[in-house]
DNA sequence: ATTTGTTTATGGTCCAACAATTGACTTGTC
DNA sequence: GACAAGTCAATTGTTGGACCATAAACAAAT
């Protein structure tokens, strides 16, 4: 292995055997992360203080420019608060259901994910969220539920964009009701995203918009009646037919679109 | 209305009615917003420039701090890449799935969600991802999937550690062949956090290690007949599996801490 | 007791300069 | 002509210092 001969780098080869590409990380992303690693660890509780700006710069030696881009860092990762004035400061937080979904919708819409992946998904998740939510839901679930399903009601016949709206709140309520932070987050997120492509394409007619109703009045019964198995299925058949629905909508659009590039 | 007596304010509230909290924005999550929605509307597509730093600065009339602090912000948020040097300069760019895992993991780990919520999700996800790869997996996706097999199978008698990784390989392979990037990301971190767990519990004894092989193998089997229900069946048995394992290993360990507490 | 002002430690912002990086360009060498 | 080495220039990386804005605590005034 050292006494080959390469074509180039005639000589200092040897010692330089398995040397990849060296990177030179930031100053801000070293601090980012090593602070990033002491909240994560015990170090640092909920809510805790972290140094001011100005204890970090002289305690890493650092720019307090640096500083500040590291902590810029962390907070949009939503690991830490900043607040001005005096007794603020930085302080460790959890990272919130909202800035999930936000990354989240960040990455679909950034690799432009197709809305039948969204429906995908969806399906593998909502019959989840919706046996759990059977189990464990609370009365203040229920509550909220049935106060959804009641302004439902009355936007079906009014105001579409308010009935689909309150749909994203239906499906966000009984993520909440899962009882899961991570399939409500997850969930929360996929609905919201199913909204913003409903709005363009524009297919909730009053027909779907009854069979919604229908089908949500059924699924709150399972739940309701704390029956898994029965709001599993039932989601699973709701997001079958929104799936089908879905399929001729893009089918009827694919239809137009190719028949106009002729 | 404007003539109830408050018991506070007692003049100049009627000009102020309805006037809630005020809120004063950083510069830098200004600019940062400003330029996300730019990214994501149509202005800018994949691998363009954005404006550099200085430039930055003269259109917005801020400082180069606030201008590098929103740049850090967009970075965070897999946004834009940065490289220093002529010719180099702020770039946009896709999420990867690294980093929303990342974000996830961030998610997890900052709520301390619990492993039994982890299962769930796994739960939802596994068996669509399944039954998505047996329809799409590639040549390719199977030929990965068979040498990750072989790896585990070796490492299976002899090397634990490398037994729960290429586990993990396993699951991100499965992932991948299901050609969904959203449903990948998904199921991919959430089999990375369940490995984190794993070696905590180390509960991976030898007649599990057995039952994993065969399981795999069957599933794999099914993916490489094309078959997605029987997929989605077998698979959803294994992580029952694993989750009832699971909760004998926890119903376990809460006996001992509750032992050791008295 | 309520309002009003003052204090002061903290983050927010700006500016100016220099260092480090890096791809393109130029020159030198064989 | 090809290849190596050196030079250049535009860009980000980093620093130091200064001042502004914010907000909780405290003091004073009414």
């Amino acid at each position: 292995m050292t006494t080959d001969l390469s074509p180039t780098n005639s000589h200092a080869e040897t010692l330089l055997e398995g040397l990849g590409r060296i990177k030179v990380p930031k100053s801000s992303d070293v601090l980012a992360e090593r602070l990033k690693q002491e909240i994560l660890g015990d170090g640092y509780n909920l809510g805790a203080a972290l140094p001011t700006e100005r204890e970090l710069v002289s305690t890493t030696g650092l720019s307090r420019g640096s500083v500040r881009e590291a902590l810029r860092i962390l907070e949009a990762q939503g690991l830490v608060n900043t607040r001005a004035g005096r007794y603020g400061g930085t302080t460790v937080s959890q990272p919130t259901a909202d800035q999930l979904a936000g990354h989240i919708n960040l990455y679909v819409k950034g690799r432009s994910v197709s809305v039948r992946a969204l429906v995908e998904v969806r399906l593998a998740l909502e019959p989840m969220v919706a046996a759990l939510a059977a189990v464990r839901r609370t009365d203040a679930d229920l509550a909220n539920l049935h106060a959804i399903a009641e302004r439902i009601e009355w936007a079906s016949d009014n105001d579409l964009s308010a009935f689909l709206e309150e749909n994203v709140n239906w499906h966000e309520a009984i993520a909440a009701a899962s009882h899961n932070d991570l399939l409500h987050a997850f969930a929360s997120s996929v609905s919201g995203l199913m909204f913003e492509a409903s709005q363009i394409k524009e297919f909730a007619s009053a027909e779907v918009r009854q069979r919604v109703r229908y089908a949500h009045a059924r699924i709150l019964e399972a739940i309701e009646a704390g029956d898994a198995d029965l709001a599993r299925r039932r989601v699973e058949r709701d997001v079958q037919a929104y799936a089908t629905i879905l399929e001729a909508v893009l089918a009827a659009a694919a239809d137009v679109s190719s028949a106009s590039e002729n």
